[in-house]
DNA sequence: GTGAAAGCGCTAACAC
DNA sequence: GTGTTAGCGCTTTCAC
């Protein structure tokens, strides 16, 4: 039989209301009483229903993590698993729940959930944020945090990466190993993660008055196949060999890039170090090993949840940031014998 | 200024029942009230409190879907997304909505979440259930299904793919094209699936009466690089040319048997046809394509989630079920010039 | 420190 | 058909 907060009540006679202070702030209560009642709750082994709960508090402790899943979408963007599961470690310290949204450009679900006081906050990856759910958030004035938008012009909260210094550190480092004359292999045109990439590169060789002779940008899709044509491709006007190294905007790209330079009998790292962003699981399982600038997604989604949490409480608050600083991970993809 | 069921009542001079009504039951009410009603709803773009609403059916519309996230879980095992995505899916068409819960091995969270009325079903990916939480769902009549447990004793209930027949279909298929001397390279011993799969291939050729002269059974990890060195070790004390065919328990293994293979000199598919299980979306990026005995995990989540919510609604079922029929997609790793 | 009582926003008998 | 009323299980004033 469920017991409800008046049968532990009316067992250690005492009122509901001090049952529910001994569960809420329990140093209100006697210490001789709170002791009895919680003896009590753990004889009948209650816990308080948490629908009641959030009703009579006018609050709720669930937030929604919405993103879309495609089929393959675990190997297309594997981010956005270590995103949530980020998110999740933290909700779940503060007692918040992660409810997960696959929104296919229909906004009613979520408009219905946070008016119906189902959920209190949203976190919203980038790539399923529609015009129409900006304007929604802003004007009813819905808790929210982006997961990355840092270089949209928005009045939205966001998080994301610093993938302008992404492009800066590959650049950097293709100084530091003399391999300055590159091709970069970009995804589409339009993608803003790889437009402030591109741009930390070239504002890198440009600040530091290098003199690359040789460098070539390349726009590609994101995909294996993509990455192996287009440098087969470039490979029929250009000579390869007079660049020195690629830079490759994502790890499929990378994994063609790496087929086509052995089809072509181009050595890696000997006659061109091929380095990535983005550290997917399998940027190691490459011949050779993928050198790459690593972020970390895992750290965006609790900074995300952290500051979701922020604005819950204090709802007027905007955020704005970068987080967690990239780092180059070396492997044999660019590891050149030097001293 | 949050409407409540009572504003609307009093601006269309009717009782709250009414209004209730017209949410719950509306054939119940005189079209005219009924109409009255909607349109002051809509009027005041008023939502109902769904956590009043819970509280007063005394029910909820949450699922939790248990499971682990290791960091590059997306990665090891892309399934767990598509049956998120395919529970997913169903529940929203049913309205409910989907919590993502990771247990480290300490279900908690899960009672408490239980108990205190917050979720009214789990789907438990069968690698996060220990005999604690088995025991704690027995005994406690919670709404669950787990998904993969085809072949262990247990009284919950279930949904798996049938393994046995995906090991039967990797075995007949070899018949067809007349590798039948194969290695077997195969996850865990004790993996539930792979025994299954295992037990699939040599009933095959056991009830076939086959005269499989070289066959054999290797365990390893599942990992790309403990398929390669399986391999490798294997080639040392065997002549690996004297079977025709391996079989590889998992995309990863057969990923490494590729490059082992080639690193042998041993040509794909001629020498040797190379077959796996699981059709992750890498399988095609390999050099060559892998031929795969393919299992729908969006449909497994998209069952799973049906049967939940048949079970909630009627906690005493037991459901204990295969689903979809494996499927085989032939690729060139073992298409062989054949009329 | 504790209790009485009025909510939180809705549903569901039970009347009429 | 519709209204009255008593809940659902908890929190939170406001007294004492």
């Amino acid at each position: 039989m469920e017991k409800t907060i008046r049968d532990i009540a009316k067992y250690c006679k005492v009122s509901t209301a001090t049952v529910s202070r001994v569960l809420n702030s329990p140093f209100e209560v006697k210490e001789e009483t709170r002791n009895r009642v919680l003896e009590a709750i753990k004889k009948f082994n209650f816990v308080p229903n948490n629908k009641a709960r959030n009703l009579a508090k006018g609050k709720g402790n669930i937030i929604a993590y919405v993103t879309s899943f495609e089929p393959d979408g675990a190997f297309k963007n594997p981010h956005k698993f270590e995103i949530m599961s980020g998110i999740q470690k933290v909700l779940e310290a503060h007692g918040y729940l992660m409810l997960l949204l696959q929104v296919n450009n229909n906004i009613k679900m979520i408009k219905l959930l946070f008016e119906n006081k189902t959920i209190s906050g949203f976190i919203i990856h980038a790539s399923s944020l529609t015009s129409e759910l900006e304007k929604y958030i802003l004007q009813n004035n819905v808790p929210h945090l982006v997961i990355g938008m840092s270089n949209k012009k928005t009045d939205l909260s966001w998080v994301d990466n610093n993938n302008y210094l992404c492009g800066k550190m590959a650049a950097e480092y293709l100084h530091k190993i003399k391999h300055e004359n590159f091709i970069y292999l970009g995804g589409e045109e339009e993608d803003n993660t790889n437009i402030l990439r591109r741009k930390g590169v070239l504002d890198y060789f440009d600040k530091k008055f290098l003199d690359v002779k040789n460098y070539k940008f390349v726009n590609t899709h994101a995909t294996i196949q993509d990455g192996y044509k287009s440098l087969i491709k470039l490979a029929k006007t250009e000579d390869i060999k007079k660049f020195n190294s690629i830079i490759c905007a994502n790890n499929h790209i990378a994994v063609g890039v790496l087929r086509a330079l052995n089809d072509l009998n181009v050595k890696v790292p000997k006659d061109i170090a091929v380095i990535t962003f983005d550290d997917y699981p399998f940027a190691t399982y490459t011949k050779p090993p993928l050198t790459s600038v690593s972020i970390n997604m895992y750290q965006l989604g609790m900074t995300a949840a952290r500051f979701l949490i922020d604005k819950i409480n204090e709802p007027n608050i905007e955020i704005r940031t970068y987080i967690t600083l990239p780092r180059l991970i070396e492997r044999e993809s660019s590891l050149l014998e030097r001293k």
